[in-house]
DNA sequence: TTGTGTTTTACGACCTCC
DNA sequence: GGAGGTCGTAAAACACAA
């Protein structure tokens, strides 16, 4: 027969025996863990599937073409293809995983399929394909939002951090409202013009203040001051999630500061 | 050996494109 | 309308644990 046939002998129902399957490539017969060791399907001339169902699968190409190996008495049983033609068809998906009629062709007459096998099995591999890409979009996802929940949990670590910063740092002024240098809007309010020169001690107090928040800093450096930040006295929040401002110095003025306000946030800058 | 889960082969229904 | 695609599924083949 044509070495590159592969199939299974038919003549189970016709010679009262067990199967027999012909290797590609010329072997002989039936491999050991059970392939083809079902009455076969066929290489199925299956662009008729209805009658490719009773055609013999052990068949030359040439032979496909004969209606004399149709057996009606033949059950129907699926087979597997052998490595060697997997191998090829797989070698072929890789340089394209669509098939044009003439690949499909030529593929089938190699093997010794119908070409209605090898447009199944190409459909079968596109499926299997894009299962395995969808698994790996996946994963790419996956780690993807595994490293942003990790940074924003570390966000929400500083964003704590920053608040009891805050938090202490307000009361600590407010522990000193009672001083000549700081009082809360209500009392400036009482007594406008009392404070509005800055003297020695408020300078020493604010930049008590500003050392304060300059030792606080913290890694990410959202919320704290940084050494350059402080060359201008101007402090940016980009990315910070509160109001250092309006927590701050909700209620309390700095006398004799000039207020640079930018975005949420408010340095007060003392001139010497 | 048997039960069970997975993989492979094959098909029908439906959709899109020419 | 026909060809060829995807999708969902049936069933055979296979792997493997008990």
């Amino acid at each position: 027969m044509d070495p590159g046939c592969v199939g299974f002998d038919s003549g189970g129902a016709r010679r009262g025996g067990g199967a027999q399957m012909l290797l590609f490539g010329g072997g002989g017969s039936a491999n050991s863990n059970g392939f083809f060791k079902g009455v076969p399907m066929a290489v199925l001339g299956m662009d008729d599937s209805a009658r490719a169902a009773k055609r013999p699968f052990f068949t030359t190409h040439e032979e496909l073409l004969e209606e004399e190996y149709y057996d009606e008495q033949a059950p129907e049983k699926k087979r597997r293809l052998t490595p060697e033609q997997v191998q090829l068809l797989e070698r072929s998906f890789e340089e394209e995983n669509k098939l044009e009629p003439e690949r499909k062709t030529e593929l089938a007459r190699r093997l010794g399929m119908a070409p209605r096998q090898v447009a199944v099995w190409f459909q079968n591999r596109r499926a299997r394909w894009k299962t395995k890409q969808l698994e790996a979009d996946y994963d790419r996802l996956k780690a993807a939002y595994d490293a942003l929940a990790a940074d924003h949990q570390g966000l929400l670590a500083d964003n704590d951090s920053l608040r009891a910063q805050v938090t202490s740092l307000t009361e600590k002024l407010q522990g000193k409202e009672t001083s000549p240098l700081v009082t809360t809007a209500a009392q400036e309010a009482d007594q406008p013009d009392e404070h509005t020169a800055a003297s020695g001690t408020e300078k020493l107090l604010a930049q008590q203040l500003k050392d304060d928040l300059l030792s606080s800093g913290n890694s990410t450096g959202h919320g704290a001051l940084s050494s350059e930040e402080e060359d201008g006295g101007v402090v940016s929040n980009e990315g910070c999630s509160f109001d250092l401002a309006d927590v701050m110095f909700a209620g309390v003025t700095y006398h004799g500061a000039e207020e640079v306000q930018l975005g949420n946030w408010t340095w007060f800058d003392w001139e010497d």
